[in-house]
DNA sequence: CGGGCGAATGATATCGATATCAAGATATCG
DNA sequence: CGATATCTTGATATCGATATCATTCGCCCG
């Protein structure tokens, strides 16, 4: 792809530009863009009969010199953090569902989403752009120090960590924990494990919070370091609980897929779930919905973080004071 | 948000132009500006003089003044298309690993992605786009068309079809249902049956490969049409099988959860799969993969097909010749 | 030795929209 | 009735990069 032959210059586009409408229009070219732009200076009849014109002749406005007068790009760049080893989660359902609510909310404001990943965000675009937003889970300091000095509007998704000094949006992970221990010591659980990376700040504040409620009842919950948070993972941890006997009697995984891996396992040993174990899982995916048996689960809701994300990063376009905001999460109680 | 104050007019940026650089090495804008561009007009001495000096002072090019001087925007729209009643698939996995290789190819080759849904594709900015991506599943005809007349180069992610000008990359569709059609016929199955919805022109190429080659063989497949390709459906669908009593010995579901669905079912009537009734999905979801037992499925490699997306837009955009080209898939055999 | 040629660099115009300031048209008021 | 205020519109400069044409300088060769 390096040595492309250039035979067309691309497409010739409409053509039209303001100083031909205002032609058009017996008018000057400024008229047409105060017009356009439904400034108050124009009369009403001269700015709806240049609208007329312009929809007529099937004008577009040239975004390129709107902005370089503007000195502004009218663009948002979506960085999305590619993690080095399993490249595969990042296209995971997860971040999806954020970048809808993120392009959402942005286009609805007049503004266009840049997607990048990680490694092409030095790109000229990007430096362009009028904000960032920084999605991935577990976005380490260095990678957002290296964007904040880029000196532009960011917000990041996340966990809300006290050393930093940007804009977080995220969910209430810390809260999650707490439901959770809730749920499990009032039906009765006295034995909880944990299962997930506590190096995963998201991940971290659960555990945080499980611990901590937990706690306050006298209950000090085993705490099962799980990098992946595979199917095989969860599996795997159950099995090594079950070998070196330990005795317990619920489990809080970080994922759904770890969970249903714990399920499985915890039936081949022979346990009821719910009866002898309870199990809650993150994320309410669709197939833990339709898991055999209906896994219990920690909502989030990803939609809505992501329109958050934009409010954000256009609130500090306009110079308006933001504050990280964390998003309240659902227990879903199912059968497990 | 609509009356949002401005107080501060955007990040001042680092301010620096070629003309400022220009002075500083003492030598004009315009040599810059080629010293910049690697062009072999200026002597490589004071080329990378100026290269230097642009990083020292960590110059950055305007992409708005670049854009405007050549009438292109180095942009290239991605249209998801959004399914209107059920909003949620369109961020499933499937389309995002083809985000992916867009993404990546795009800007290895100097071009910014600008990701929309079709709600917002008559945004100014998609309209200054160099080229059109169209993604999602079952792009109809009339869509497509209303994005044709942008007179952009356009690419289609999805099925070939004899009726439509347009460039198209998909999956091999058709030779997928020969595949699972040979597979079946090669463990002696004699009584196939169909999952998913023809009227998808994706799952309608499956569904003729499928009936064609076993056509070859004196057999003719039943046909379960299924307009959702959820875990539900899926045991409905065999259910009603059941319920009509026909009698089936392999399935072909047009998705993972199709197929975990029906073998869901299958086991609650007491059938053994794949003693009884041989399955096989698609999509290769990792659920699948670690479903108990693992299912056989159809996988198609997204990521290679945002890169070929990519690079077929860019090529139109060149004003080379390209075709539609299908990927193959393969046929993973698991357990199922 | 002078004409001509090529290499390196520069001056100027240009892309299309908008900010600023000026000017014409109309209205208001003493 | 004339003067000033107000409303509407326009001329010009500007944003930052690049295409085009011009210019300068050094060198080769008849």
């Amino acid at each position: 792809m390096s040595s492309a032959k250039k035979k067309q210059p691309a497409a010739a586009q409409s053509g039209l530009t303001m100083a031909d409408l205002a032609k058009l229009a017996g008018v000057s070219k400024i008229t047409v863009s105060r017009a356009l732009g439904e400034s108050p200076l124009v009369t009403l009849e001269t700015r709806e009969r240049i609208q007329a014109l312009a929809r007529k002749h099937g004008y577009k406005l040239n975004v390129s010199a709107r902005n370089l007068r503007l000195r502004r790009s009218h663009t948002v760049a979506v960085i999305v953090e590619m993690r080095p080893s399993s490249g595969r989660t990042m296209w995971d359902p997860y971040p999806l569902s954020l970048l809808g609510g993120i392009s959402q909310e942005l286009t609805s404001a007049g503004y266009s989403v840049l997607l990048t990943t990680r490694h092409d965000a030095a790109n000229a675009a990007v430096q362009a752009a009028d904000g960032l937003i920084l999605l991935g889970q577990g976005v380490h300091q260095d990678a957002v120090k290296l964007y904040d000095r880029m000196g532009l509007p960011m917000v990041v998704w996340g966990a809300e960590s006290a050393q930093d000094s940007h804009i977080v949006v995220g969910s209430d992970n810390r809260h999650s924990g707490v439901s959770v221990a809730e749920r499990f010591l009032s039906i009765g659980r006295r034995h909880p494990v944990f299962i997930g990376n506590s190096d995963h700040p998201e991940m971290a504040q659960r555990l945080h919070g499980f611990v901590d409620e937990l706690a306050g009842h006298g209950i000090k919950p085993l705490l099962l370091q799980r990098v992946d948070w595979t199917l095989e993972s969860g599996v795997d941890a159950v099995r090594s609980l079950a070998s070196r006997k330990v005795h317990f009697d619920a489990i809080f995984a970080c994922s759904d897929l770890l969970a249903m891996g714990a399920i499985r396992a915890l039936v081949e040993l022979g346990l009821s779930v719910p009866n002898d174990v309870s199990v809650v899982g993150y994320d309410d995916t669709p197939h833990g919905a339709s898991f055999l048996p209906p896994l219990s689960t920690v909502r989030q809701n990803w939609q809505e973080g992501g329109v958050l994300l934009a409010r954000k990063v256009l609130a500090l376009i306009d110079g308006q004071p933001v504050a990280s905001q964390m998003l309240p999460t659902s227990l879903i109680v199912r059968a497990t």
